[in-house]
DNA sequence: TAGAAATAGGACCGGTTTGGTACTATTTGC
DNA sequence: GCAAATAGTACCAAACCGGTCCTATTTCTA
């Protein structure tokens, strides 16, 4: 366990296709569900995700697609994970906002499940989209 | 997102009473579930998988209860999970057995996304139960 | 100017997983 | 023999997730 969506695994993948090749080219909805095999509305989810985390920037119409907004050096697998999940939090409390943990009070790990979370995240904000694909 | 399941939060925050007070003390299920507030059958069922995963072991009987097999500086957080979860996989084809990817023969990322989930597994492994208590 | 091709956004449903509880059996000590 | 404790399993409700569909908007081209 402690795996990431589906949702999350399947943007990796279409990622390393903008990777892959010509990294300034853009792809389509549908080649990119072709090239995959993957459904294209889930295809067009993602993508549409993605674009709102501002990993990917989108073109409309006829000619439109979408295009890698940095270098895929500069793109994290922390950002991926959180465009498609929301914040990374390895546990509730971990979020540190809104959410208040019913064991507060006498929980006596908030701070080092903080800290753990803190390691994960850091883990995968070091890790980029490049190193991931590169050397595969 | 990529969060550990509750079970494994609250098995984290059940081991930590076994890692603060006098090691090789025992702790019942009902002592636990008062101390730490959580319902005891909850905490029980928690108990007995921390004890097939062998980290903690067991005494039936009147003056029975648990005890850790080892020392919290021995007991890593991905054994914690990996008790109470099942084996540690960021993706499903990070198990490398049984379960077959339909998108494996055209998928470009497989190898890197067991990179990473090799990389998180490693993180989990390097940090001890005494580690994540001890600097609360 | 109309139509086709593409993305934007949200609603919806089915299935799976998970959290939590309860019940029964077994062991052990007094 | 009884009480206290763990072992194991089954079960139910709720939340989450994956996937699809529908409609609106933008843009190019004929």
């Amino acid at each position: 366990m402690l795996r990431i969506s589906k949702q999350a695994d399947y943007g990796i993948v279409l990622l390393s296709h903008f990777a892959q090749k010509d990294a300034g080219a853009a792809w389509t909805a549908r080649n990119l569900a072709g090239e995959s095999g993957l459904p294209l509305p889930t295809v067009a989810k993602i993508l549409k995700r993605l674009t709102r985390g501002g990993i990917l920037e989108s073109q409309r119409g006829v000619n439109g697609g979408y295009r890698l907004t940095r270098s895929d050096r500069e793109i994290t697998v922390a950002s991926i994970v959180e465009a498609l999940e929301g914040p990374i939090g390895v546990v509730d409390c971990s979020f540190g906002v809104t959410r208040t943990c019913l064991h507060e009070p006498r929980c006596p790990v908030k701070s080092p499940l903080q800290r753990l979370n803190a390691i994960v995240r850091k883990t995968l904000e070091g890790l980029t989209l490049r190193e991931l694909v590169g050397s595969g």
